[in-house]
DNA sequence: CCTCACTTGTTCAAGTTTCAAGGAGATGGC
DNA sequence: GCCATCTCCTTGAAACTTGAACAAGTGAGG
């Protein structure tokens, strides 16, 4: 919306990226493609699905009974509710996840790993921790990884949807 | 493919990420989609268009006479001539960019920033380099920035598509 | 009870991405 | 010149994502 000097705005918050600040946002762009470029392609290959799905998939293994409501999982994958329920529609059909109706609340749906899903992960994952591990961490060295580690966990808490702007309900 | 203990490959690149790896590749996983759904939504809110598209418009304005072959905006952007050509197709529709034909390749066509393409980015990039500024370089150090261009640089280095495997090509 | 506000999950339509296929032009050997 | 082959870009269909709208259910306060 604001776009000239006297904007709403505070004059500081226009400056512009230095040239150091440009290089960094172009690496992180283009490493962060490409390597989800790379999953996605070598999980489509090798899984048959993307690599949402897949992460899907391993919510659930990972959830107690192998089963999560729908918001839970949409939360945990970071997903809307919607794209949540065309993934598992997908899911579905292939025999890899089933619905369920919670028994405590006649509008939930509980998502349900399959054994057919579960054996679909246990078949792909230790290519898929290959994939991760050659494109990653093989690539770094140990303070890197744990200065990603930090990193990524400041970026992330600055963006939580809810947890952040719960206390600031006015803002949207 | 392989999936048993005495697969083609080498037990040890089927080992499991150890907990601090699982750490950090969450926080990873976590803070990019995070960040890019942030980014996605305030280009779609601000300037009608994904970051993507954006990306696009800033590629054609830093080149020479604000042009660029659809191969190499296509290899800059680091995405596919099919998905460029749909792409080119909707910001033509909306006035912002225009074909043009190469003279000395009649195969050949350029994407042209329109002065209205042009003026888009004029009043959406403040807003834009913004919410970078927020949500990535006001939280990090400058040594974290630092060790993240770094870190970055390495990962995008092993997974180029071309200059890397090209002279490996019987890996693929 | 009843009602109003909210939550849950789905659906529809529009937009985007992918993949395979293909038209058209360039290129190089013969 | 001619042919096979490669490159440039587009196309169409299917898969996936998005955002708004919706039906159904919950739950707190009267």
């Amino acid at each position: 919306m604001g776009h000239m000097n006297t904007a709403p705005e505070p004059a500081a918050r226009h400056r512009w990226l230095t040239d150091e600040e440009q290089r960094i946002w172009r690496s992180y762009r283009h490493a962060t493609t490409l390597l989800e470029d790379h999953l996605d392609r070598q999980l489509q290959r090798d899984a048959g699905m993307p690599h949402i799905y897949y992460g899907l998939l391993v919510g659930l293994a990972e959830a107690p009974r192998r089963r999560l409501r729908m918001t839970e999982l949409a939360m945990q994958a970071k997903i809307t509710r919607s794209r949540l329920s065309h993934a598992i529609a997908r899911l579905e059909k292939n025999g890899w996840v089933r619905r369920e109706d919670c028994p405590s609340d006649k509008r939930g749906q509980f998502a349900v790993l399959t054994d057919e899903g579960f054996e679909v992960l246990r078949r792909t994952a230790p290519g898929h921790v290959t994939a991760v591990r050659q494109a990653l961490f093989e690539r770094l060295s140990p303070e890197q990884q744990k200065a990603l580690g930090e990193i990524m966990e400041i970026v992330a808490e600055g963006l939580q949807p809810e947890e952040a702007g719960a206390d600031l309900p006015w803002l949207r």
